[in-house]
DNA sequence: AATACAATCAACCGCATCTCC
DNA sequence: TGGAGATGCGGTTGATTGTAT
């Protein structure tokens, strides 16, 4: 017999939402925010689960959500993201206010996947279809090896292609082994161009510029970290809590310390730029862990890679279209781990 | 107008992780 | 320290809506 929900077992309604439950819902959490979500279908007199109840405020009621139709911009925003973070929707929702996972998940499902498929580019891997099939089947553990074959079409946006006339093909044993970074290299300021995964560096620059970014995290002053009040352990939240920042953005108690959250998606814990002092990474390390920024960065260093390669595959190489293109990602929005 | 097919999106499910006792 | 419950996430499903024939 099959594995029932919490739903079935405790004989609960579920199914679409109708306005008088949506209103129930609404009114309580304005009187008294969500708080245990376990509780409040019963003290908001409903009949469901408070899962259901709260995935219900938060692709649907909440009060900061945007609705309509993804912009070219947050469109783009996406597929950069996606092909540093892949199917981590809660964290690039977290990089678009109002739009939440569900809402990013079910667009890159329904559109971008296919779009991207039309241009000829592995929505999985961001690599040309017919490549990412052959490095697929190679099943290496080196992800350099696969990033080193990639082709050098790149489609943007609006449709252009471009083709580059050379093609890097250093062999890959020639290059040193890159050691994972620990912590951003996006230290030097606010926000992070865009160009720098993007750019075409010849040959083995983009590993040193690489390379370079990793001493600079190595100087990285992490105690910003402990902005909040606390120990960067404790300051610094899991990074499965992402989407609390969303609801922490609209009317749960006890947001008051991320207020700034909704106003510009930033955490003071993470205001980073206002900090030069120096410190070991190391002191950091569990906070780092608990970041999980090796997520983030396999999927940066995928680009890295690419750089390698002449290959800008979605961005500012359309002939330097700076209108149709992302051309910042907010270093601090990325660190968005509430 | 009726039907079939495709696209979209809200909601569910199962699992992983976190928190509390 | 371990277990139970709560929470969050990503994948998937299914109902609804739109479009083509």
């Amino acid at each position: 017999m099959a594995k029932q929900s919490c739903c079935h077992k405790k004989k609960l309604r579920r199914g679409l939402w109708s306005p008088e439950e949506d209103d129930k819902l609404m009114n309580h959490i304005a009187k008294y925010g969500h708080g245990c979500w376990s509780s409040v279908p019963k003290l908001a007199g409903l009949e469901r689960c408070g899962k259901s109840c709260r995935l219900r405020w938060i692709n649907y009621l909440r009060p900061d959500l945007k609705r309509g139709t993804f912009s070219q911009e947050e469109e783009d925003l996406i597929i950069q993201l996606h092909s540093m973070l892949g199917n981590k929707w809660s964290q690039i929702a977290a990089q678009l206010p109002g739009r939440t996972d569900n809402e990013v998940k079910n667009f890159w499902n329904s559109y971008i996947k296919k779009k991207l498929r039309e241009r000829g580019i592995d929505p999985t891997t961001h690599k040309p279809l017919a490549d990412s099939t052959t490095t697929a089947s190679a099943g290496s553990g080196d992800r350099r090896v696969a990033t080193s074959t990639v082709a050098c079409r790149a489609v943007f946006s609006d449709g252009a292609e471009l083709i580059p006339t050379t093609t890097t093909t250093a062999p890959v044993q020639a290059v040193p082994p890159l050691v994972e970074p620990t912590m951003p290299q996006l230290v030097d300021g606010l926000k992070l161009p865009l160009e720098y995964w993007s750019t075409a560096p010849s040959s083995l620059s983009g590993y040193h510029q690489a390379l370079s970014l990793q001493q600079q995290a190595a100087a990285f002053d992490m105690d910003a970290l402990s902005h909040c009040g606390g120990p960067p352990a404790v300051a610094v939240p899991s990074a499965s809590r992402s989407s609390t920042l969303t609801s922490m953005a609209g009317l749960s108690p006890g947001a008051e310390q991320c207020t700034n959250v909704a106003a510009g998606a930033n955490l003071p814990w993470l205001d980073l730029a206002h900090n030069n002092g120096v410190v070991g990474v190391d002191h950091y390390a569990g906070a780092l862990d608990e970041l999980r920024w090796a997520d983030y960065f396999d999927g940066a260093f995928h680009a890295a890679a690419a750089t390698q390669q002449g290959q800008c595959m979605y961005d500012a190489g359309s002939g330097g279209n700076a209108d149709d293109a992302v051309q910042f990602v907010d270093v601090h929005s990325l660190s968005n781990w509430c």
